[in-house]
DNA sequence: GTGCACAATAGTGTATACAATTTAAGCAGA
DNA sequence: TCTGCTTAAATTGTATACACTATTGTGCAC
């Protein structure tokens, strides 16, 4: 579907933003990562504008490319957004799922563990945060992954902004206990312990004070 | 956020699409559009690469660009997204819902019926989407209005992709009943008429039959 | 006439060039 | 030392150039 070359400078950089090699606010100078990809700055240039849109930068016009440093209410409404999409999904897997679903999620499941385990902080964000994006791709349904993936990576990095303390530790055992409520098939369970597992998430930050930034400008604006 | 230009194009070819001036499947040459623009083919190209990822347009490697043509698959998914958002959002509009948000969305079904009435084909699929994200902005959930827009224009596109007969004239009436039972703060009644709402509009395509291609090696594929 | 090789054309993919704007630096004067 | 102005450097925005791929068209053998 796309010139590979563009769809991997996308994913490396959100990878680095979700991995907090990038911080908040951090200005992305196009040269730099031309220089950095091996490759001219058109090609940086629209992975840039296609990160845009997903909203994990943004562009100020003729001044450049900034990770984003989302407001305490985008942080609340992408949350809320997710809920909406989520908690239905919950009771559609509960619903379709057949044990071929359930083992694979629980090798997922496994994987977080063993990420957290060797203190991968990078690879434990990125494990925790596709769980969920695996949920929707094991329903089948392409477009919900999709969709769920660009809200995820906006969440990882509000995550990351907003954080008073790494409240993300009980992320891994909160998964299994959604398995394992979904495979009993006890729909309403399943559907609590997700919500209370997004409230956790959510509740762990601190929307009233964001992280320091280092730009300057952007700190007295 | 974004230089005026890509954005400018971005927004003319989705509504040419919506409106249905482009017709699934089309070549879109960026040459031609770029002189069409008066810009260069690397503004063109931006807006494509941003296009294709609200999947409106597909792009195939040293190929181009082409109007989106989704499969019945899809289609049923992101109906399947859509309904998830909507129908929460139902709940939530009923709860904070201020007489003020009525008397916008009750104008807003007053615009839909006005381009119905002068026939504005264009006008009329363009608002009808539209009032289901006005209720999202009326939310003041930016996030959710932005998404929403998002799989409301690929419905859109889809809707005119296999639609067999125009159901959507009784659209207008059932925007009216909602608002009405929103109003009345009947929860139970208004997420039920949003899910028949939605359920008419997808019922009244003919997924198993896509409409002809012009393009022979994709109808033949 | 049919099928195939091959040239000509059109179109995409990437890099570079240049204008316009912003940011930083240097410097004069108070 | 600080403020304000002027100039230089850095960076973005857009257009153009060129290489590469796909498509179309043409001629020739059969």
């Amino acid at each position: 579907m796309e010139p590979t070359t563009t769809h991997h400078i996308v994913q490396a950089l959100t990878k680095a933003i979700v991995e907090q090699r990038l911080q908040p606010g951090a200005k992305l100078v196009e040269q730099k990562l031309a220089d950095h990809f091996g490759v001219s700055r058109t090609l940086v240039r629209q992975a840039l504008y296609q990160m845009a849109q997903n909203q994990l930068i943004t562009m100020e016009p003729a001044r450049g490319a900034f990770v984003a440093r989302p407001s305490a209410e985008e942080a609340q409404q992408t949350f809320a957004v997710r809920r909406m999409l989520e908690l239905e999904m919950t009771r559609e897997f509960v619903r379709k799922a057949t044990p071929t679903h359930f083992k694979a999620l629980r090798a997922h499941v496994e994987r977080e563990r063993k990420a957290l385990l060797r203190n991968d902080s990078g690879d434990s964000v990125y494990e925790l945060g596709d769980f969920h994006v695996e949920i929707a791709r094991l329903l089948g349904n392409d477009i919900l992954a999709q969709v769920l993936e660009n809200i995820i990576s906006r969440c990882a990095l509000i995550t990351l902004l907003f954080q008073s303390a790494i409240a993300a530790e009980h992320s891994n055992e909160e998964h299994l206990a959604l398995v394992n409520a979904m495979e009993s098939g006890d729909e309403a369970r399943a559907v609590q312990l997700m919500q209370d597992h997004l409230q956790n998430v959510e509740d762990s930050l601190d929307l009233r004070r964001q992280r320091p930034s280092h730009d300057l400008s952007e700190a007295l604006a």
